[in-house]
Parts: C-alpha cells; structure tokens; sequence
DNA sequence: AGGCTTATTGATACTGAGTTACAATTTCTT
DNA sequence: AAGAAATTGTAACTCAGTATCAATAAGCCT
C-alpha cells in the first residue's frame, strides 16, 4: 500500500464518519503538518492568524479529538494548563525526556518498552494500544545554573 | 533512622521553610492519607464535607505542592480536566495501565525502567528526577463488550 | 502568659482552557 | 439545482485553578 498524505488518511476518516472535509479543517491540518515540533492550541491559532488564514480558535478545539481518533496526531504532556501534541502518522512512536528547570525536552524510544507492553497485555489481559513514558530530570545546563547557585 | 510518618516529615518541611503547622493542613494531610488510592481535589474536598471537616478548597489546592514539594504524593495523571494524585511517601514507585473505555486502573512496576532512566541520564546529562510511564489499554471486560457490540 | 510579627485562612473575584448553543453558511448527495 | 445535514464563527458559558485581601492564628521572644 502506497504512503498516503496527512490529507488523504483524514478525508477517508471523515468520509467514513460521515463528516465533511472543510476549508477550514484544511487549513488547520495543513499548518499542523508543517509544524515539526510540539505544538498548542494557541501558538497554532496564533501562527495562523499570522499567516492571514482565519479559523476560530473553536474550529480547532473541534478537530483535534478528530486528528487523534484518525491516528494523526496524539497528545505528549500536559503542562501549567497547556496541552501539547505532536505528529505521530508517519513517525516512530517515542518518548520525552524533560528537564523540570527549563522546560527542555529530548526524545528517545526504546524497544524493552514493546517488551513491557506485551508481558502487560498478558498479565492483566488488557490489548494495549500505547504507552506514554515521560522521564523528568535536569538538563546538564541547569545542573550547572544549580551547583553555581 | 526510624520511620516517620507523613505528618512528621511534613512538619518537619515546613519548619525548614518557615512554614506553619495548622489545624486546616493538618486535617487535609490526614484526610489524603486515609485514601488509599488515587484522588483529585474535589473529591478529597466533597468526602472531608461529609464528615464535617469545614477547609476550604483554596486552602487544599495550596496544600497540594507542598505535599508534592515534600515528595509525600505526586501527580500521577490528568484526565478530562482532572488531576489526580497518590501517595507516594513509604510506597514503592509504580507506573500505571489504564483502561481507555472503563477507566479502571491496574498497577505495575518494572525494574528496566530504572535501567532505562540509568541510560537516559549518560546519553543526554540529565540528572533524573523520576518518570511517569501510563500504558493505554482496553481492559478484558471492555474488549468483550466491544466484540458483542 | 502576653505581645508582636508574619503566615495562613476563607470568601470572593478573577483567569484562561475548553465547551456549548445557535443562527448563518456550506458541503455533499441525489 | 435543491434539500438535508454538518460545519462555521460568535458569544455565552463551565469549571479548575489562582490571586486578592481583610480577619485570624501560629510561632517566637521576652
Ligand atoms: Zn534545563
Ligand atoms: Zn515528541
Ligand atoms: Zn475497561
Ligand atoms: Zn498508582
């Protein structure tokens, strides 16, 4: 089966939902996907209304529970009332490392994880669909900001 | 050295930072560590009603980073606008595998992570501080139902 | 024990993320 | 092209968590 875009991939979920593709859910999918990186509703409102492309904050509210049902996108953290996302269609599943000082974030994966994943699924009888591993430390700049304090 | 419980390390916290014992903090404290299990606010602060013990929210939400500040209980996940908490004074560090559709919750810990975290800590510099690994999953009772749906 | 300093409390007002209601508009099917 | 139904933006709302502030109380010093 050939790579399918972002684009193609939430069409067909809509059409199988029996929801309609929208300029503006375009927009939107189109500035998430050129966003590499940890995203917020707000910064994404913001940069699109930079851009001069006008969507309700409210119209995104609305499509991201679509994105994650579709597989496109899921949240990473939570963090001082802001929720962050990231791409995940098309990319390796991993995890973050962050440092509690400055908000510095690293992202590794690894495999004993799928390892852990199994001997869980047949521990407690669970299918298990994703894990999240969030690894909170300081980054050796903050160490150093620290040690000098 | 002996074990202390909860209200003696917290007193002692709160001498180091000038902080002051009160009978509100006091009551909080015991209230959470009744629960022997996972909380949020408002239901910490509904079942402290209904035995007559009159504190009110603003002095529970200011209790929480203290007790997190102390290392007596830690955020464990947020969950459709809700935080919930655990004790984690005198219990072994465990991670946790949800139910997507029921939201039950089975505990579990795994010795790779500390090794994990062992890795983490030469590769990138950090110092780690802890981790928060949540397994997502759909429990056997719910999988049945999907499969009769 | 009494007095003083300063932290804490509860009430209330506020903030800000996310949701909801609804009329106007647009998509999609036929 | 027409009509049913979904989507949009606006504005009102919800609700967790925070800030303000006057009244109170803890802890320290004599
Ligand atoms: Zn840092
Ligand atoms: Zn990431
Ligand atoms: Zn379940
Ligand atoms: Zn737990």
């Amino acid at each position: 089966m050939a790579f399918q875009s972002e684009l193609e991939v939430f069409r067909k979920f809509l059409k199988n939902q029996g929801m309609r593709y929208t300029p503006e859910r375009e927009a939107i999918i189109k500035e998430i996907f050129s966003i590499h990186d940890h995203f917020d509703v707000d910064g994404l409102y913001i940069s699109m209304r930079r851009k001069g492309l006008r969507v309700s904050k409210a119209s995104i509210y609305r499509l991201i529970p679509l994105l994650i049902e579709a597989n496109l996108i899921a949240e990473v953290f939570f963090d001082k009332g802001q929720t962050y996302y990231e791409h995940i269609y098309g990319h390796e599943h991993h995890c973050h490392l962050r440092c509690k000082e400055c908000k510095k974030i690293e992202e590794f994966s690894d495999p004993r994880l799928k390892d852990l994943e199994k001997e869980l699924s047949e521990r407690f009888g669970y299918k298990i669909l994703t894990h999240k591993l969030q690894v909170i430390g300081i980054c050796s700049k903050c160490q150093a900001k620290e040690d000098s304090a």
